[in-house]
DNA sequence: CTAATTTGACCTGC
DNA sequence: GCAGGTCAAATTAG
């Protein structure tokens, strides 16, 4: 289980500049029960691939005219003009928030990938994705990634649009809001040479574990907590090096890099004296929870730069 | 083994 | 009818 352990990409394309809420209609229907487990069959005249076919293959095909022919299952009217509903029901009151960043991975929130669609005119593929705690929780936040069409080849911009608002909650020790695992050299090394892992079809940036930090490091630590809304925040970004990569400015402040992770290093060395100790995720080691916002945590950051940390229970 | 991703089929609004 | 969004079996990753 990947827990809150992602790339810290997604958190900081939610800081990126300018990122535009609002609150308009969207094509979100509830899942039944909300849950986003698979509606009733009743519900659902969807014919499904036979059993043990190999997905995606074009000798299945013969499904579309031949496996189903005068089988498919009767529509149910009623269960249709339930979605219906439904789906008018969430348009009046989604929200919506669009972002366009460098890196759509990281906004503190764990999320699924349930499809991935080709769009008219549009040069990549756009993403799917839902609150991995939909199921669970009922979470109905969802976001489309879609890398832009008219980027070159250094800088992937990609525009994130958040749907739905969450609803779940990380009381889960395992799974506190956001971690962020990054490391002094392997910020470093990040803002220095902007490597991130490739998703295969460049579409869908990478999403997990792995994220931008994570190419070379070599030493494991945390350093931000972030609670609630992924679509707001009052932490400053600056800029980290020529990468095009941003960094939190506390941060840089902490680690006496503000232009550049590969300046400081004094910092950073005695950081990483104190960041050896850890062998493993932080959890949740100090949380301040934001009321309506992200929120960095300060304290654990300056204890983190002040003091062995190996007190902090993982 | 379990969870996550992939991807063609299907649904729905326009 | 088309385009975008979603489903879910198959596949892949951990």
């Amino acid at each position: 289980m990947t827990l809150g352990l992602q790339g810290d990409d997604e958190l900081l394309a939610q800081l990126l500049p300018s990122p535009t809420t609002t609150t308009t209609p969207v094509d979100h229907y509830q899942q039944s029960g909300g849950t986003g487990e698979p509606p009733a069959s009743s519900c659902d005249g969807r014919r499904r691939r036979p059993r043990g076919s190999k997905r995606g293959r074009p000798e299945d095909d013969d499904s579309k005219s031949s496996s189903y022919n005068g089988e498919e299952p009767p529509r149910h009217h009623s269960c249709k003009t339930r979605r219906k509903k439904q789906r008018q029901k969430k348009m009046s009151t989604t929200t919506t928030t669009t972002t366009s960043s460098l890196v759509p991975d990281f906004d503190g929130y764990q999320w699924r990938k349930y499809g991935q669609k080709q769009i008219e005119g549009a040069m990549y593929a756009r993403s799917y994705y839902r609150c991995t705690r939909s199921a669970e929780q009922g979470c109905p936040a969802k976001r489309t990634v879609q890398r832009n069409d008219d980027d070159g080849p250094a800088p992937k911009y990609y525009t994130v649009v958040y749907m739905g608002e969450h609803t779940c909650t990380a009381n889960d020790s395992m799974e506190a809001p956001v971690i962020l695992e990054t490391t002094a050299a392997a910020v470093a090394a990040t803002c220095s040479t902007s490597k991130r892992p490739q998703s295969h079809d460049d579409t869908a940036p990478p999403t997990t574990s792995d994220g931008s930090c994570s190419s070379t490091s070599t030493i494991t630590t945390t350093g931000i907590i972030i609670d609630e809304s992924p679509a707001t925040s009052d932490i400053t970004w600056s800029s980290c090096g020529g990468s095009g990569d941003y960094v939190v400015d506390d941060y840089c402040g902490l680690f006496g890099a503000h232009d550049s992770w590969a300046l400081a290093p004094a910092a950073v060395s005695s950081l990483q004296e104190i960041m050896e100790d850890f062998t493993g995720p932080i959890r949740s080691p100090v949380h301040i929870a934001a009321a309506d916002g992200w929120t960095v945590d300060h304290q654990f950051m300056l204890q983190l730069a002040n003091e062995p940390v190996s007190h902090f229970s993982f």
